[in-house]
DNA sequence: AGCACGCCGACT
DNA sequence: GTCGGCGTGCTC
C-alpha cells in the first residue's frame, strides 16, 4: 500500500492521510495493544535525513528501553551506534532487525533535548543522525559507556557526618578535607586534583570509613543551601557594579523566555553581567551556559568564572580536551550535575536538564556558525532552546551582528546598553590616514611609521592590524607577466619567505619558492602587495631596539602559542605587535595605546555583502584594543578612500550608528537579515554537472511555489572562490520575506535532491548561510 | 557516508 | 581465465 509521507524530513511513517487508511491503523493498534511502543525509531549517524526503526535487541527487557540511549544497531552490513528518539507502535517497513545491544541503562538526552534537535534538523534540513553525532564527545560517539567516563564524586559516609569538627586534629590535611565535604557537599575527583588534595589523604579518610566514592549520576548535585556557609575558598570579591550594569541586570527577567542584546563597548563590563546572571541562575539551583567564540575558551576565561564559583562544578567543552576529559565534561553537564557549562558551537547541543539561562558572549563571531557538514549557527539556536526551555537567553557584544540589531530593533529582543567604559578608561580618538598618492613604505604611510615610533619611545605599545598573512599574496614575473596561481583553485599563491615556499591558502597546495620564472626564465620576480611576514621584516628592521611579535596562523599553532608570544606584551615592555583577526579579540593589553589598522577598504568594495559588517565590527574591535588602561588610545586608519560615507559614519558616528546604516542598506537590497536566506551549493569537477543540477532544482522550486515578492531565486551563481580543491563551486540562492517559509520548501528541495543521479556531485543545503564563499 | 553488487579492461 | 576499476542502489 502506498504510503504518503509529508515532507517533514522525519518521514518513518507519519502521514498516512485516507480514512481507509485510519481504520485500518485502528484495527492494528487493537491487535497490537499489547505491544504498544514495542519499535524502535533511531536515529543512526547516516547523513540521510530520516530515522530508522528496530526491533529491541534480544535479550533486553523492552520495558528498561527509554528514549535517549544509545544502541549498537546492524545498518547496511556495518555496526552503528544510534541513539533512540522514540517508541512506536508501528512501522510502515517490514522486515525491521532487532538492535545488537542497548548501551546506556541512563539515557543521555533528555525529552526537551531531544525535541530541541528535532527541531534543528527540520530546520536546518539536517540528517537527525548527523545532528546526534555532532551532539555527542567523539568518546559516546564510538559507543564506549557512559559509566566509564563518568565523574567519581568523593562523599562523606554516615559515619563522617557523625563526626565532631575537633575529629582529627593531628592530621590537618584529612581534617581540611572533611571540613570541605561538611561544607560543600560531595566533590568530584577532578576539583580535588585540580587543588591538589592527594590520593593518600583521601586514602587515610577512606580506610576509616569516613568518606566514600560514587559514580556520576547516583549522586545528585548537593543543594545549594549546603555549599554557603564556610565556603572552603573565599569566593573573588565581586566588583561593585556601576549604574548601566545594575539597570541592565534589573531589565533581564529572571524567569520566563526572553531574549536580550546587551550592545557594549569593550571594556563596559559585559562579563560582570554574564557573572551576575550565571549567580542568579546557580542560586535558583539551575544551570546556566556560556557559548564563547573558538578563540574566546582560554584559561584566563575558565579561571575568572571559577575563582568567581568556587563551589560550582564548572564543564568546560572545547576541542581543546583529550577524549576522555570532553566525555566527563558532557556527561556531568547532561546529568545536570555541572552548575556551569562553558563551550563553544557544539556546547549548544548538549542536553541541560536543569537549563536557567543561556549566555552567548560575542554573538556576532563567525565561529557560531558551522561552515560544513550539519550546518547550524549556535547563536540563533541559543534562542530556540531559551524559548523551549522557558529560559532568558543573552547575547552580548560590543558589534552585534546585524541579525541581532535587526530583531532588537523591532522589539523582539529586549536592547540594553552599556555605553561607559568601566574605571578610568577613555574612548580612543580614530583618525583616518588617507593612502592615496602618499610615498608609502611597505603599505604604511610616514605618518603612521612616526608614530609607532613615539609610541614604543614613550615607552608604550603598538598594535598593527594586517588582513593577510604570509610576506606577499601573489609572485608575478616582470619580464613576461606570469603569475603563480594555484593548480587546484582559482586563486594566486601566497609567498611564504621564511619557509621559501608559495603556498594556497584555499587548499593545502603548496611547492618551493622558485627564483626564476617557469614561463621565461627570468631572474626578475616581484612579490605584490603585503602581508604580516612583509611588514614584520619591515618594522623589526625599522624598530630594532623593541621586541616586534607576530601573531597569525603561522607563528600561532595553539592557544597555549599565542599564550606564550603575547606573554612579554602583558608585561608591560615597550613592543610592537602585527597580526591577523587573532590579535583582534580578547586579550586584555593595558600598555597598547596605539592601533594601526593598515587597510581599511577591504569592508568597503567587497562581492560578499557582509564584508562591510565584518569589516565595522572588526575595527571596533580592534580600536578597542587601544586604551584599556589607564592610557588614553588613538587608532589609525589607512585608507585610500577617507572620504567613503560608510567609513564616515562608522568612524564618526560608531558602530551603533553604522550597524544602522548597514540595516536600512539591506532592507534596500533584500538582503538578510531583513529577508530570510538559504544557499542550495553544489560543487563538482566538472562546472556544466553543477550549474545543471541548481539550474533543475532551481525549476523544479518554481513549479512549487513560483517566484514572488515573498518568496525570490537567483542563480545558479558562481561562488567568490569559484574553484577550489580541483572542484568548481555553484549556489542557488533562495530569499524568503518569512523565514518560516523556507524550511518546508528546503524540505521539499532536500527529497528532490537526494533522488538526483549523479554521484560525482556534492551538494549541499545551508539555511541562513553567512558566507557566499 | 559506506558497503555491496555488477559489468568491462590488463594481468599474476 | 581472474583481479579490480568505479557506476548504481540501498541502508529500518
Amino acid at each position: 500500500m502506498a504510503c504518503i509521507v509529508i515532507g517533514s524530513g522525519w518521514g518513518a511513517g507519519n502521514g498516512r492521510a485516507t480514512l481507509i487508511d485510519r481504520d485500518e491503523r485502528r484495527g492494528r493498534a487493537l491487535q497490537q495493544a499489547d505491544q504498544q511502543g514495542g519499535i524502535l525509531r533511531l536515529a543512526v549517524p547516516v547523513p540521510l535525513r530520516r530515522l530508522f526503526d528496530y526491533l529491541p535487541p534480544a535479550g533486553v527487557d523492552p520495558a528498561s528501553l527509554v528514549p535517549g540511549q544509545r544502541l549498537w544497531v546492524p545498518f547496511g552490513g556495518r555496526k552503528l551506534v544510534a541513539v533512540l528518539v522514540e517508541r512506536v507502535g508501528e512501522s510502515p517497513h517490514e522486515n525491521l532487525k532487532p538492535a545488537l545491544e542497548l548501551i546506556d541503562q541512563q539515557p543521555l538526552f533528555d525529552a526537551r533535548s531531544r525535541e530541541f534537535m528535532r527541531w534543528a534538523a527540520a530546520y536546518y534540513q539536517a540528517p537527525p543522525g548527523e545532528l546526534y553525532g555532532a551532539a555527542l564527545p567523539a568518546a559516546l560517539r564510538k559507543g564506549k559507556p557512559a559509566d566509564h567516563w563518568a565523574e567519581q564524586w568523593l562523599a562523606l559516609t554516615t559515619e563522617g557526618k557523625g563526626l565532631p569538627e575537633s575529629a582529627l586534629a593531628r592530621a590537618p590535611k584529612q581534617q581540611a578535607l572533611l571540613q570541605r565535604l561538611l561544607s560543600c557537599g560531595p566533590q568530584s575527583r577532578t576539583a580535588l586534583r585540580a587543588e591538589g588534595v592527594t590520593a593518600a589523604v583521601i586514602r587515610a579518610l577512606q580506610d576509616r570509613k569516613l568518606v566514600a566514592w560514587h559514580s556520576g549520576p547516583t549522586v545528585p548535585p548537593p543543594l545549594p543551601a549546603a555549599r554557603s556557609k564556610t565556603p572552603v575558598a573565599e569566593p573573588a570579591a565581586p566588583p561593585t557594579l556601576n549604574d548601566e550594569q545594575r539597570q541592565v541586570l534589573a531589565e533581564i527577567p529572571s524567569e520566563g523566555f526572553s531574549v536580550s542584546l546587551l550592545e557594549g563597548t569593550t571594556g563596559s563590563g559585559k562579563t560582570e553581567v554574564y557573572l551576575r546572571l550565571m549567580e542568579r541562575v546557580l542560586e535558583a539551583g539551575r544551570q546556566a551556559l556560556l557559548l564563547v567564540p573558538e578563540i574566546g575558551l582560554t584559561p584566563q576565561t575558565l579561571r575568572r568564572i571559577a575563582a568567581r564559583f568556587p563551589q560550582r562544578s564548572i564543564a568546560a567543552l572545547h576541542s581543546g580536551l583529550a577524549e576522555g576529559e570532553r566525555a566527563q565534561a558532557w556527561l556531568a553537564a547532561a546529568a545536570g550535575q555541572a552548575d556551569i557549562v562553558i563551550g563553544t558551537r557544539s556546547a549548544i547541543l548538549t542536553p541541560l536538564p536543569r537549563l536557567g539561562a543561556v549566555i552567548v558572549d560575542e554573538e556576532h563571531d563567525g565561529s557560531f556558525k558551522q561552515q560544513d557538514g550539519v550546518r547550524y549557527s549556535a547563536r540563533d539556536l541559543a534562542v530556540v532552546l531559551g524559548r523551549m526551555a522557558a529560559v532568558p537567553v543573552l547575547l552580548g557584544s560590543a558589534t552585534p551582528s546585524l541579525e541581532s540589531l535587526h530583531n532588537a530593533l523591532h522589539g523582539r529582543y529586549r536592547h540594553l546598553r552599556l555605553r561607559y567604559r568601566a574605571g578610568d578608561a577613555k574612548p580612543p580618538q580614530i583618525h583616518v590616514v588617507p593612502t592615496l598618492g602618499q610615498q608609502l613604505e611597505e603599505g604604511f604611510a610616514p605618518q603612521v611609521l612616526r608614530h609607532i615610533g613615539e609610541t614604543l619611545a614613550r615607552g608604550e605599545q603598538a598594535l598593527v592590524f594586517i588582513n593577510r598573512r604570509g610576506f606577499a599574496p601573489a609572485l608575478t614575473c616582470d619580464d613576461c607577466g606570469w603569475l603563480a596561481d594555484c593548480p587546484h583553485c582559482s586563486s594566486k599563491l601566497t609567498l611564504h619567505r621564511r619557509e621559501r615556499s608559495l603556498r594556497c591558502h584555499h587548499c593545502d597546495y603548496r611547492r618551493p619558492l622558485v627564483n626564476s620564472c617557469p614561463e621565461c626564465h627570468s631572474r626578475a620576480l616581484s612579490a605584490l602587495g603585503g602581508g604580516t611576514e612583509r611588514s614584520e621584516a619591515l618594522l623589526a628592521q625599522r624598530f630594532a631596539d623593541y621586541p616586534v611579535i607576530r601573531v597569525d596562523r603561522d607563528t600561532t599553532s595553539s592557544k597555549e602559542a599565542l599564550d606564550r608570544l603575547l606573554a612579554p606584551a602583558r608585561d608591560g615592555e615597550p613592543c610592537l605587535l602585527l597580526g591577523t583577526q587573532m590579535l583582534a579579540k580578547g586579550h586584555h593589553l593595558p600598555k597598547v595605546t596605539l592601533v594601526v589598522i593598515q587597510d581599511a577598504d577591504g569592508g568597503l568594495f567587497s562581492a560578499d555583502f557582509r564584508a562591510s559588517e565584518r569589516m565595522g565590527q572588526l575595527l571596533e574591535q580592534v580600536a578597542g584594543r587601544a586604551g584599556r588602561g589607564a592610557l588614553a588610545g588613538r587608532v589609525l586608519v589607512q585608507s585610500r578612500f577617507p572620504e567613503h560615507p560608510l567609513l564616515q559614519l562608522l568612524l564618526e558616528k560608531g558602530y551603533a550608528a553604522y550597524g544602522r546604516q548597514l540595516l536600512r542598506d539591506r532592507a534596500a537590497a533584500g538582503l538578510p537579515p531583513v529577508r530570510a536566506m538559504a544557499l542550495l551549493r553544489a560543487e563538482c569537477e566538472e562546472p556544466r554537472w553543477a550549474q545543471d543540477f541548481l539550474a533543475e532544482a532551481r525549476a523544479m522550486l518554481e513549479s512549487l511555489a513560483p517566484s514572488s515578492p515573498q518568496l525570490q531565486y537567483l542563480g545558479p551563481v558562481p561562488a567568490l572562490l569559484e574553484r577550489k580543491s580541483g572542484r568548481f563551486r555553484f549556489y542557488l540562492q533562495i530569499t524568503a520575506e518569512q523565514r518560516a517559509d523556507l524550511p518546508p520548501l528546503l524540505a521539499r528541495l532536500c527529497a528532490w535532491a537526494e533522488g538526483y543521479r549523479n554521484r560525482r556531485l556534492r551538494w549541499a543545503v545551508d539555511m541562513d548561510a553567512q558566507e557566499l564563499a
